[in-house]
DNA sequence: TTAAAACCCGAAAACGTTTACGTAATTAAA
DNA sequence: TTTAATTACGTAAACGTTTTCGGGTTTTAA
């Protein structure tokens, strides 16, 4: 019964034809304002809402968008997809949600199922185990996409990025200002440029200071949990870094359990700077210093940027859009200006 | 070029007509083996992928479910979603995702632009200011809907819950044993059944060690955070209890922040229990004891039980389903039996 | 007064599928 | 051998919109 109510239902009740009904919905300005309001009081009596596959058939427009990530369950994701989420509800469209787990092969999988007109555009942060250049290269060429974090660099898209660089210049520089020199990496994104980029700004600021950098002091991130833990417990026991910069957020954790393992004060016999989101950094056990990127407003900005294509606005505009993360100085590295 | 490819274009480049390419896709017993394969051999060169809009329109299927929560930027929830995509992805299903921060009436408003045929199916946990039975009871003979740990009773339709009475019985125990008397309890999602059941574990909990209950131990949760933590700044200095139950997550870190604003010693002068999905719990100062359910799995369930309805399976299974939540025993209670 | 413009609405095609129905050719049953 | 059943494919309608085109009526300008 009530949902069966559509366009030539309202027609026929207002002896109007199926086109007048449509342009009145559609507020087309063939239309008077009187059969306008007839039209809309009828539908709205009626709770009459367009069918979305008709409509999408016809109009070549779904009202939608999807967005790939990694990984939902990780507080810069949701909070991005928070952002996201918000300003396309502004616009009045959906939300398509598609996980890649990091890899690239469900990730193009899902990519090509969306080309087929299934949404309107794409937002994505795209895995880390893989490079894949000419994929992207082709695709922002057939439908409207917007990375954001993890980039693809060099493509015609728009591309919402955090200062990665000056923050990790800066924070090593932190570490290195409180009497730091055997500063421990951990390196994450290794093959996207979010990663390279961290670890260029920790290896100049190095530099800048007169440090030489060690090989044997930077650890690579494994997928497993556990195996982090024991390569940085092996790694304080064959190279004793005094401090820990962890580029991802996954690693934070591990490095304070390896610390605990290995009975290790932070920050008296170690320093640890790590990226994260993790609100709850300000209660950990000493509390984590932390380059905390915008995550939501990263997610507001990748949105409207979309948007602005899918409106045909701002067509020069400027693709390379980069936001500020910020230092967050805590117990963790010792020299924090005041307790809150 | 690419984006043109559809059934006719097969059909053309065959030699068939529209129908018997269609069936071949669809694999239907009407098309002979030899057929099939032709259509199958050239779609996947051409790149075909069917029109969805088209699809869905014709058939009235979209292969594609709704999940309503109320913020995705939750542990609890993201996991959940988590487990759900999981399913989603095994049955071909897109997974679209709608937030309502809590607020019932665009919680109404997105459920109500789902009815028209958007999806075949909603998995919601609905929004904790207020308890709509009526709107739900009409809307479970609308379209196929699951529930998920905060539900709606007495419906016909599935209920994906977890042991609320039981483990904060449970966890009241714990207090008990521990030699804790003035247990303060945070009570939050009090309108929802999830929220009662848990005050119910409590109140029983203490009732069976003969402990009266004070109302004035009860503190109701603020959506501003900042007030939560001054509300239980002053709980403490009127009525100073030697135990929190905290009921919800979200009252655990308001929790700790006033008890360092107190300079209180968790667990000395009080020991903090909390339901919490947060996998830094452990990593807390000090550790956090939490009552903490299995989001993945009620993730997992919740999606098998749609598409348990939309295969027409499982008809008469029993609607309820009740997962175990685990008390994980940390330093904040005190007598954890040993540390990692 | 007349031509042009503006306004308002309807007929019908189109979007790309799915599916009920029809039919010819082949096979099985009588 | 005749008839019924089965197999394999095609025709055409339908799903509910949007949109092009056209026409009739009223208003404005000359």
């Amino acid at each position: 019964m009530s949902g069966e109510v559509n366009i030539k239902r309202l027609a026929q009740e207002l002896n109007l034809s199926i086109a007048t009904v449509s342009k009145a919905l559609n507020d087309s300005y063939e239309i008077s304002l009187k059969t306008k309001t007839r039209v809309l009081t009828l539908a709205k009596e009626l709770n009459y809402t367009p069918n979305p596959a008709a409509s999408n058939l016809r109009s070549n427009k779904t009202k939608t968008i999807a967005v790939i990530i990694p990984n939902i369950a990780n507080n810069f994701f949701s909070l991005a997809i928070k952002g996201i989420e918000e300003i396309a509800r502004q616009y009045g469209y959906h939300v398509l949600i598609y996980q890649t787990h990091e890899d690239i092969e469900t990730e193009m999988l899902f990519t090509n199922s969306l080309l087929n007109g299934r949404v309107d555009g794409i937002l994505t942060s795209v895995s880390s185990n893989e490079y894949n250049n000419d994929y992207y290269r082709d695709l922002v060429k057939k439908i409207p996409l917007v990375f954001f974090d993890r980039v693809y660099e060099s493509l015609d898209a728009f591309k919402i990025t955090t200062d990665d660089y000056q923050i990790s210049f800066n924070a090593t520089e932190h570490l290195i200002e409180c009497g730091c020199t055997q500063i421990a990496y951990l390196y994450g994104l290794e093959k996207l440029p979010a990663g390279r980029t961290r670890f260029a700004g920790y290896k100049d600021a190095l530099a800048a200071h007169g440090i030489s950098i060690d090989e044997n002091l930077i650890l690579h991130y494994q997928p497993e949990e556990n195996e982090n833990v024991t390569n940085i417990v092996n790694l304080f026991q064959s190279h004793k870094p005094d401090a820990i910069f962890s580029s991802i957020e996954e690693f934070a954790i591990p490095a304070y359990l390896a610390c605990k393992e290995l009975k290790l004060q932070i920050p008296d016999d170690v320093k640890i700077i790590s990226f994260s989101n993790l609100s709850s950094a300000k209660l950990l056990n000493p509390s984590l210093t932390t380059i905390t990127q915008p995550a939501f407003e990263i997610g507001i900005e990748a949105a409207k940027c979309l948007f602005k294509i899918l409106t045909k606005r701002g067509i020069g505009d400027d693709q390379n859009i980069v936001l500020k993360s910020v230092l967050i100085k805590r117990e963790s590295t010792g020299c924090w200006e005041k307790p809150a």
